[in-house]
DNA sequence: AATGAATGAGAGTTCATTCAT
DNA sequence: AATGAATGAACTCTCATTCAT
């Protein structure tokens, strides 16, 4: 896109970026247990001491992975700011904001799953995944706790339990191998007859 | 059972159940990812090759490991019959067999979860593990239906929406490595608020 | 075939048969390199254990082998008497015979080259293969100075010479994996032409 | 050719030929059957993972040489041209040269033999070799027409069948345990005999 | 910044053979 | 005479990583 004067020789950053493109695409195909180096560095379409030369082990490929993870969704959290919305624009935004992402970037939660289950075992993922997870939850808390003070969710509403409820159900829909646009929908709709105020 | 003279000379059953826990453990502690059939022989004290005599692949023995948690599945979900019980009663034995479950047999989940994750490639363990899956959400819906019968849960109630969320909300509870059971005790609350009819 | 009273148990000797029987088979299927001891076992529908019971040691199973390929070649060789037939006759006998055993019995030239082979490394087996080798080109050489005193074959035959080359060709020619009748009949029209005299 | 300095890294083309000459120094030892790539890698004295590096494979190593062999004996073919020499001469250079190649690359002949006999089973491999006869075979029955066309050998010489009985015993003769050159050498005459006009 | 060559450690699997019953 | 279970030794092949250039 920009101008190369030796497109052979990218910069390094550049190169990082390509690395970890090639990753996830390669993730998504065969998991993370089936991610080779070589077939990166052969995506790439350089040497495998090149790509050591750029990401020097394994486990720094995996993590930066993980932050090209996190990058993604930032941006994606970032594009529609949700100020002066009422509490439930903002949990339909949340909702539109889910399904906008299954469909347009699917590729993202199935590594992102790949990268909570590995960060179970690696402490480095999982201080790079574990804040993305906390900071969904918090956005659907802190939309909850508007929605009490406002009256337009019920009295008895537990914000924390309603966004760990809410996250869990639109994950793990997600996750589950029979899924479907419909059962994401039937899912979103079930879930604000659970929490509006009725009166 | 009787005092065994000669450990080393087990029945073949015996062996495959030995196989099987010592597989199960091991994948609690590395993961599915981590599996090695030499550590599994070394925990059962056998040799490698009397291991491929009894399971005669990896991939049999990944399959032995799904049908032994199936079958713990299985015997868990029939030790408490619902004869008779009404639908709140009988979505609290769900949510206690639940954290009966997490607290007895913590594995059994970790397990699990890698298992479904496994299932996204391979056909084999999808057919053991995926209807674990949906006998348990078919479970969670048959209450509900139930309870929108006798008027004790609230009318709009979407069954199948509502099991989708209960068990994806509890399985991501649990997935989460942060998880506690105070947690789990405010999404059961939680849910079960939401769900109930008010008048 | 023979009254039987415990068809399970054969007699050593039966069992022994038929494990040769099995071998044969087997090695023509996939070579004597390819030949596995469980595969007979299975064939013969006994247990591995029970293999070595009868035949102690792979080395002793090809030996085995050998024997029973020396057993039919013999039989073969008995069959149809030369007393009392001129040169010619006997060297058409000796061209029908291997016709007919390359007929009837393939099975026998296969195994017969592969322990040919197998003879260069192993004595066991070269002591009892390369006297039948020896025994046929010396049929052949007899053949050849019977006709040379009779003035059937050209004058300057030498015999041994002769026997060298019309086993090598035949032999080799059956070797041969594009081989045909068609083939064999132009060498064994050939060779005699070569042979006789002419006058 | 060079003075080498740094002995362990050779350029990949010199190691594909050292390999290629250690296993074929392996397969005259042990057989086609016996040759393991460990010992290769030991005889060249690399790592089994850098003998995989140059020969991705078992099935790719034997390949490899059946076309070193193939190489050899095209060189030697090609040495001695046959241009302008009679069809006897021809056939004594025939005869000179198959001595020579037993006489300086005996191994060669092992080997070939060996490949025959995995060409059976092996595609890739027949492909490489059965030709190689086919060539050798072509070559003398070019000379029989040849001599059958200036009258140097007998009139009612079939050349087809002729190569097939030469080339046959010829390969016989050497693949034979007991094999000596005098045995060869009265093979060389008789089909001589054999073969040219007597009148 | 890039690469061809090399490697240690280890993976799953195979096989003839043996042991206890 | 027969067998289920067990085993040591070996096999081919893989992978992340390093070295020399």
């Amino acid at each position: 896109m920009t101008i190369e004067q030796h497109p052979k020789r990218e910069s390094g950053d550049e190169r990082r970026l390509a690395i970890a493109a090639a990753a996830r695409a390669l993730i998504v195909e065969k998991g993370l247990e089936g991610l080779r180096t070589r077939d990166i560095a052969a995506a790439v379409g350089i040497n495998i001491a090149t790509l050591h030369y750029h990401v020097p082990s394994k486990e720094a490929l995996v993590a930066l992975v993980a932050e090209s993870i996190r990058h993604d969704f930032r941006a994606q959290a970032l594009r529609n700011p949700r100020n002066g919305k009422t509490a439930l624009e903002q949990l339909h935004m949340e909702f539109a904001d889910f399904r906008e992402t299954t469909t347009d970037m699917p590729d993202l939660i199935i590594i992102l799953t790949e990268l909570v289950e590995r960060a179970r075992r690696d402490a480095a993922i999982a201080e790079i995944i574990l804040p993305m997870h906390q900071f969904w939850r918090g956005q659907f808390a802190e939309i909850f706790r508007l929605g009490l003070a406002d009256g337009s969710f019920r009295p008895d509403l537990d914000p924390e339990a309603a966004a760990t409820i809410a996250t869990g159900a639109l994950s793990d829909c997600w996750r589950r191998p029979d899924t479907t646009p419909q059962l994401l929908d039937a899912a979103f709709a079930e879930l604000e007859r659970s929490f509006i105020s009725r009166s």
